[in-house]
DNA sequence: ATTAGCACTCAAGGATAATGAGTGCTAACA
DNA sequence: TGTTAGCACTCATTATCCTTGAGTGCTAAT
């Protein structure tokens, strides 16, 4: 969990002692209460032995650098992303998870060993009871998966059922229909010599070479090997199929007060794709990613935070899980649950 | 589309005509405009010669036989369920779908047929978006259906992947484990002879009776026997695993403006396994149902009413279909929708 | 049987005022 | 020079009061 930033990565400013201080405690407030905050809490709540009036000084200068703002004149501060960021990045002291809570993410994801869409469907549905922040899922990418296996099945004169079992214990299949009917036995040399030569491959150079022996025309030779391959195509022929999962949509509604919020929120956890796209951001880091307000591409969420992190087998990252919560969320505690869920789902995908 | 009554199937009360036609005009009118209706629009909406005042004696009389109820002294009426449940049996007119969303609806079916989940998921999408509802649809009840094909495949040493595909075209699968190694050979003999045993009977039937034959003992004679039942019986092992899909929950909050009842609705909608309830309770009624307000039972969704349809293949139920929307929404508008995409749907699944 | 007329009810909306949390500034202080 | 007490000021929030108007129920006349 190291890498934990986004975005500019700016230059850790380091605040002078007294800033960070004064910065911490009114995110930390903030994060409690839900209320602006006010020179006179902080003044108690650290006792620095300064007076709200010099507290105020202060914040009037971490206001000009951006890190609060003031709802209006007679308000208290508001952090802005930039504070959370620098809350995120540098006050956040890591909380440990209590073993009752890792019993609880490991027996809920094991126990769910009816293969990856009930795996997958429930690590969404413990995200979102443990942090109490909408859960989000995004099914692997197969392209990067190597095979491990395809099989053949005829179901039906003309349809074929296809299974590609790839390393990780994946396993993709699909009804296909050909022109001709093909033989049990036929299908199965098929299957023997594709699982020959490309076992180990990653399915995305799979399909690229059955669809290169295609271009190159010698299907026209042999009648057998034009069915071979017609077949091989189709069977290869992978649409990246994402799925998202989300549970816990309800708990939006706790978070907001504007119901035209929660209304565009819900309708963009709707978009799938798009937030696939978002996910799918992070593919490349590390350890347990926070985007934070602004940072958010998506415009209606950039009043919520994302807290994500990738799963994967063998060191190929299959996809990510996360939450959706408000900026103001606890982050030292929802990042330790994500980053704990995620190492336990990449496990159980290894061992299923 | 027949039978679209639920719950006591009162004797058609043959309101006297004129009650008849105010009460149609309330509901109608508080569909459109969602507003308490008072005795002077009705008096225009219907020009029966009738003044506000006379409407307003029958008004009453419906008030006090429940049609209609008043939030305070001073508003106009307001419908009950029971208005409702009169106006869906009774006063409503049948509106034809017209030649474009039956379209839509087709288009939209038959374009996903990837397999039965995407078939599934965005028929629920299509219901969400024609109808402007949240869309539910629940999955197949597989232990109804019959067998067409199992088949055995092994990945691992001890690992086999069997394949159930029911004569619905719905196929199962999962991943077993096995205590000893068994060879590719031995499970093609041992799907060989499930398959000449057991084609065309209900899952139901099959797991029994496989269950059966262990109790039996009979696997104790022959090592290979006695293998050869376990792996069946793992494989018939199936738990009904239903899925519920839902889509379009933000279309809930445009409806109510109590974000309470609004948080409510969502969570139940998250509680899939009593919705699946729900749903399956219509399994044996033919047509579209409407289950309005009160009549639902669970309590949190008695604010809104469930229009439903089954889906079938050969004359076998296997799931249903629906909206969850307001009671007061327009019935003779969804209504149709619901009936074709069931039926759709049901061909759909048939020519899979 | 119907209706005009009238008194009555009550939610909704607007105006006004009181409250109080919090600020920024200034002048005094260590 | 940094800190602080004091004070005037701002402004969201809440309460109170009032007005408005849609709609009712009842009664007496047609």
């Amino acid at each position: 969990m190291t890498g934990n930033k986004k975005r500019p990565r700016k230059p850790t400013v380091d605040l002078e002692d007294r800033f960070h201080k004064i910065l911490c405690a009114i995110v930390q407030s903030y994060i409690e209460t839900t209320e602006p905050v006010g020179s006179r809490s902080i003044s108690k709540i650290l006792d620095l032995g300064l007076s709200p009036a010099t507290i105020r000084n202060i914040m009037a200068d971490l206001t000009e650098q951006g890190f609060v703002e003031q709802p209006h004149t007679s308000a208290g501060r508001v952090p802005t992303y930039k504070a959370y960021r620098y809350f995120v990045d540098i006050c956040m002291g890591q909380i440990l998870l209590s073993p009752e809570v890792k019993r609880v993410i490991e027996r809920a994801v094991r126990e769910s060993s009816q293969g990856l869409v009930s795996l997958l469907t429930s690590t969404c549905q413990l995200l979102a009871g443990l942090t109490q922040f909408t859960g989000i899922v995004a099914s692997p990418r197969i392209s990067q998966t190597r095979l491990r296996k395809v099989e053949f099945l005829k179901i039906e004169d003309r349809r074929i059922y296809v299974v590609l079992i790839t390393q990780s214990n994946m396993v993709l299949h699909k009804i296909i229909e050909v022109s001709e009917s093909l033989s049990q036995d036929f299908l199965n040399s098929v299957s023997a010599s594709l699982n020959h030569q490309f076992e180990t491959e990653p399915l995305d150079d799979v399909r690229d070479q059955v669809l290169q022996s295609l271009s190159e025309g010698q299907e026209e030779y042999d009648n057998l090997l034009a069915q071979a391959v017609r077949l091989s195509r189709k069977a290869f022929d992978l649409t990246e199929e994402r799925h998202l999962y989300v549970d816990g949509q309800s708990f939006i509604v706790k978070e907001f007060d504007d119901i035209e919020k929660i209304q565009r929120l819900l309708e963009t956890l709707e978009e799938k794709i798009m937030l696939i796209g978002v996910m799918d951001t992070g593919m490349d880091e590390e350890g347990v990613q926070v985007t934070i307000g602004e940072e958010n591409p998506i415009a209606d969420l950039q009043t919520c935070s994302l807290v994500t992190a990738n799963y994967s087998n063998g060191g190929i990252v299959l996809g990510s899980i996360g939450i959706l919560g408000p900026t103001r969320m606890d982050y030292s505690r929802v990042i330790p649950i994500i980053d704990y869920t995620a190492k336990t789902l990449s496990e159980a995908i290894a061992n299923q």
